[in-house]
DNA sequence: AAGCGTATTCTCGCTCAATGAGACGGGGGC
DNA sequence: GCCCCCGTCTCATTGAGCGAGAATACGCTT
């Protein structure tokens, strides 16, 4: 017997692999790494052994497999994303200090946010949000930015599926979507309260690149009260600073 | 033709693929990704695709190719380097705002420090580290640290490369780095003026987790003058913060 | 110590996924 | 138009990769 029944690439099996760990596996026994990875037992083992002398995965004293230190090297070293997260770090590091709450950067992977940073509070309300993951664009204000200024057909495919509700709140028909979305263009910002968990309001900000693109988005997570509003002039200023960070060291654009 | 002559893996070439970005090589073409990486141009470019489709790498408006945020993305999720960043990282903002210089976090990986962040700062002295960025151990006071603390085995295959100066103050003799290991481990901390550049002083500290074992380094970079060493009670107390955080919601640990 | 159960690695016959040489198409420059 | 460079496609070739089953490792119980 030869060759995968499938005939799946050795890398889509890695992938396969990789996309098994996640924040609650983040070890896993070659067992149930390759029932995760639909994989031969002995496939898997001979994946991982490999993975593994090239530091993409690691071991631990149990036997237990984990993400390697190599991984997330080599996956940094040149990522524009962690570019795009430095040049906006300083900004973070401020709005943290100055609203006191979780503050996070956003990006548009696919149709979901992908959470590149999140700085967390020790008073956060809640924190829904977790660094490399992602959420369904319509629940959170950060997915409502990049909706709003988002290519058209981005908005098609997402209204194309069930708008699922996570809180009473929640945006749950096509119609509120669109009417929030203009809302969004309006103002220049998204403040949600209640959408994502009843006692959190997200406000997000469009961050955009030297060509006035929107390229991510900035949001906080505040309590629900009538103050929330107030923190939307700091997360403007703070997204215009990542601006002009992204743009070098050239002059800053005119508005 | 089939099947590489040099009984490559699939898996090797990828990884020599990612391997051939970097900071000064955040963009590839395919020509030249694949002279880097040592393959057949046909070889690349089907390697290319493939790593593309999943996300891994991406392309861009001129055809170049660049690293995918799925690869950063799979690197994150379960990563136990992030999991100690994200402990960290309330320690190194606030050392951050108090120092209001360049501070980093720096693991040991292989026989290097390997730095997991960095906070910069608007008027630091210099930077000479990057995240996901390497440097040899001998250079850097969080490489003393992690040596001083370190297996011995270590500090022999240090010792059995030649120790290159950056600058007149560098390590440069076995007899001066076991020197320097011994003060570290008596003092409790690595200050070292003018090691990497002639400008800054390079202050860590050992990162221990609930066992007690050094599992990484805090440092600063700061101006060469007298008044560095007051910031080492700064450094030290966020080091135990982190290794509060590391143990979790359970009680401190005695010193 | 022996036995058992589970997990992981090793062996090996098999085969098709991966290879690179060369053709081809596209784009840019002269 | 011609030429050059780049990247993708085609295809004959073959050995890297496969999984079934054996062997080994490990922890636990009696």
């Amino acid at each position: 017997m030869a060759r995968s029944s499938a005939g799946e690439s050795v890398l889509t099996r890695a992938v396969r692999i990789f996309e098994a760990f996640g924040p609650d596996a983040t070890t896993l026994q070659v067992t149930e790494l390759a029932r995760r990875a639909d994989l031969h037992v002995a496939t898997a083992s001979r994946l991982v052994a490999e993975l593994v002398s090239h530091g993409l995965l690691e071991r631990g004293p149990e036997r237990e497999v984990r993400i390697g230190v190599r991984m997330w090297e080599l996956a940094s070293r040149a990522s524009p994303t962690l570019s795009l997260r430095e040049a906006a770090m300083p900004f973070l590091e401020d709005l943290h200090a100055v609203v006191g709450h979780s503050v996070q950067l956003g990006v548009l992977d696919g149709d979901e946010v992908l959470f590149v940073e999140r700085l967390t509070a020790r008073d956060a309300v809640v924190n829904y949000s977790r660094i490399a993951g992602r959420l369904p664009p319509h629940i959170t204000s950060s997915g409502h930015v990049l909706l709003a200024y988002g290519a058209p057909d981005l908005l098609e495919r997402v209204l194309a599926r069930p708008l699922e509700r996570y809180t009473p709140h929640t945006v749950g028909t096509p119609e509120e979507l669109r009417a929030s979305l203009a809302q969004v263009r309006r103002q220049g910002f998204a403040l949600l309260a209640g959408h994502v968990h009843e006692d959190a309001t997200g406000i997000a900000v469009p961050v955009r690149n030297g060509l006035g693109e929107v390229v991510a988005t900035m949001s906080v997570v505040v309590p629900n009260d009538d103050r929330a509003t107030a923190q939307v002039p700091a997360l403007m200023a703070a997204a215009r600073g990542v601006t002009r960070a992204l743009c070098g060291p050239r002059a800053d654009r005119p508005h």
